[in-house]
DNA sequence: TTAACGTATAGTGATTAGATTATATGAAGT
DNA sequence: ACTTCATATAATCTAATCACTATACGTTAA
């Protein structure tokens, strides 16, 4: 195995621990949950249906936006979230289905 | 819903946030995976295997033993640890595949 | 029982993530 | 420009996690 496979391998290792402790929190997790039944939500959708203050929502969207769990595009005043790989609903089902048996 | 309801359900978020944040961390992901390939795997194995000293090795896999991710059982002088559900072989190839597109 | 091997725990300081609240920015309508 | 609504950032303090290393425990065989 050369060099460049082994840098790229621990970036990758990275990437998946950081989108992984990004989605190892209670409220970020609830979100991503939501996430998987909504194409795509806004910043005060969240903040109403979790109960939460704004800004906790925006932070904790930033956070889920910065690891790679989430996209975010802005249309006028608001912003909207939706999830970053299609892949990440598998995960989600994967880790309730752990916890159903 | 009942306040039965409600309790589980966190209880169950917790639970999954608690998997999560053990799997999200460098060392402990790779333990994982190797753990995927492997049916059972002890403590030198992982030691060896990964080049980190044993002890570190031990405490990592005592805390993804803690929060539900592998069992231990131990044979004579060695202690074999394994994934706690197969469901965790998919959320492995779940997060890699969000890497690899 | 002691020696050797495999495993587990404990202690430390440094770093990072946590919750909470106040405030700042951005867009749209009047 | 000013107001309102939607979103984002900053600041603080507390708590949890980190890496690292020394040491203790458990099992087996001589």
């Amino acid at each position: 195995m050369e060099v460049v496979d082994v840098e790229s391998k621990t970036e990758k290792i990275d990437k998946a621990v950081y989108m992984l402790k990004a989605i190892a929190h209670p409220l970020r997790l609830q979100i991503v949950e939501l996430l998987t039944g909504n194409e795509e939500l806004c910043v005060s959708d969240i903040h109403q249906q979790m109960g939460v203050e704004q800004a906790v929502a925006s932070q904790q969207l930033k956070i889920l936006k910065q690891n790679g769990v989430l996209t975010c595009k802005r249309k006028g005043k608001h912003s909207f979230y939706q999830l970053a790989h299609p892949q990440i609903k598998d995960l989600i089902s994967c880790i309730e289905s752990c916890h159903s048996c």
